[in-house]
DNA sequence: AGAGAATTTGAGGATACCCTCAAGTTGAGG
DNA sequence: CCTCAACTTGAGGGTATCCTCAAATTCTCT
C-alpha cells in the first residue's frame, strides 16, 4: 500500500502469513491477551520470528484488524442501507454484537479500550462517525428515543461484551436477550412525529 | 462460630484483623487479581503469615464477603421493605451496582463468576432467591415486564459490571445511564392490571 | 522465669510470560 | 554454484506473581 514498503522475501512473506492465521485463531480463541508464544508456536515458527514480524502485541493485533473492520463495515452498510431507520440500528447492534460473539479478540479490544495506534483507530473513529450516522437516522424517524447518545452506544458496547464474554460458551444467546431489553428501554416514548 | 475453631493466639488474632482490613483495601482498589504480596505488605505482616491464615486466595477473599454480604442484605430489604414494588426494584439495583462501583473486588467476583466455596455460595443463593422475590413482586404489581426472569438479573449484572470497570475512573456516573436506559427496557409494555 | 507450642519470617524455587540478540540458516541475484 | 543480505532460531535474562518451609521469634501457661 504505501509507498516505502520493501517487498518480503518469499519465506519471510509466508511465515508472516502464518503468523497473521495464527494470530486470528489465538486472538479470537483467547481474547487480546492470549500469549505470543502460543501464536507462534501454532504458526510453526520461533518467538523470535513473531517479533521480526511484529514488534509489539499491537502491531499484530492491528495487522489482523482490517478484517474485522471491513466485516463492521458492510454491517454498517447494510444498516444505513435499511428504508427503516430503526430496523436499521438493531441490524446494526445485532452484527456488531455477532462479531464480537464470534471473536475474543475483537470483543476484548472493543470492551476494554480501542487503544489502537493510527490507521486502525482512525478507521474507528470513522465507524464510530457512521454508526453516529445510523443513530440520528433513527432518532429522526422518531422511534429511537431523543436523548440516545454516541456515547451511550460506547455504554451499550460495553456492557454487552461482557454479557458475551461470561457467556458466550454456556448460553450463547443471550447477549441477544440482553439486547432485546436494551432496545425495548430505546424505542421512543410515545408519538411518533414531533 | 463453628464447634471446631479453636481460640486464635493474641497476636495471630491481630495479625488476621490487619490481614482482613488490608484485603479489603486491596481488593476494593484493585480487584479480585490483586498480588498477595501487596495486602500482606499493606497489612505489615509477611507473606507467609498471609499464607497461614489463608491458604488460598479465595479463603481470603471468603473471609471478607461477608460484610458486602451484610451491605447488599440491607439493600435488599430495604428494596422488599418498600411499598411502591417498583420503586423496589429500582433501589435494589441501584443499591447493588453502588456496592459494586465502590468495591472492584465485589465487581469482579460478582461480573466474573461467582466461584465461592460453601458458605458464601450458600449466601449468595439466599440473596438471588431474595431479589426474586423483588422481581416477583414487581411484576405482580404490573409495572415489570411479564417476562422478566431472575436469569436476566444474572445478565444485568455481567452487564453493568463492565460498565463500572471501564467507566469509573473517568465518568462514573455511566452505569447510572446504563442502568435508566436498561429500566425503561424492563417497564411493562401498557397495562397495569390484568 | 522457663519450656514448649503457636506463630512469623523471608529467602528462594516454580511458573508464566515478556523480549532480545548472537549465531545459524536460507532465498535471490549474479 | 556462490555469496551475502535477509531471515530465523531458541536459549536466556527480565519481571511479576505464586507458594513453601526450615529457622527464628513470640505468646501462653505453669
Amino acid at each position: 500500500m504505501a509507498a516505502g514498503t520493501k517487498p518480503l522475501r518469499a519465506d519471510a512473506a509466508r511465515n508472516r502469513d502464518k503468523l497473521l492465521a495464527a494470530a486470528t485463531q489465538v486472538f479470537g480463541e483467547r481474547g487480546m491477551n492470549a500469549p505470543l508464544e502460543e501464536i507462534a508456536r501454532r504458526a510453526g515458527v520461533s518467538i523470535g520470528t513473531l517479533y521480526n514480524h511484529f514488534p509489539t502485541r499491537d502491531a499484530l493485533f492491528e495487522a489482523i484488524f482490517p478484517d474485522r473492520l471491513a466485516a463492521l463495515d458492510r454491517v454498517i452498510d447494510s444498516a444505513l442501507a435499511d428504508p427503516d431507520p430503526w430496523h436499521g440500528l438493531v441490524s446494526f447492534l445485532e452484527g456488531l454484537f455477532a462479531l464480537q460473539a464470534q471473536d475474543r479478540g475483537l470483543n476484548d479490544a472493543v470492551a476494554a479500550q480501542w487503544r489502537l495506534t493510527a490507521e486502525a483507530s482512525a478507521a474507528c473513529t470513522r465507524g464510530f462517525e457512521q454508526a453516529g450516522q445510523i443513530i440520528e437516522r433513527a432518532k429522526r424517524s422518531g422511534r429511537l428515543r431523543p436523548d440516545f447518545e454516541p456515547q451511550d452506544l460506547v455504554t451499550l458496547v460495553w456492557a454487552v461484551s461482557q454479557v458475551i464474554r461470561e457467556s458466550i460458551d454456556t448460553a450463547p444467546d443471550t447477549w441477544r436477550r440482553c439486547l432485546d431489553l436494551f432496545l425495548d428501554g430505546l424505542r421512543a416514548p410515545e408519538s411518533s412525529t414531533t
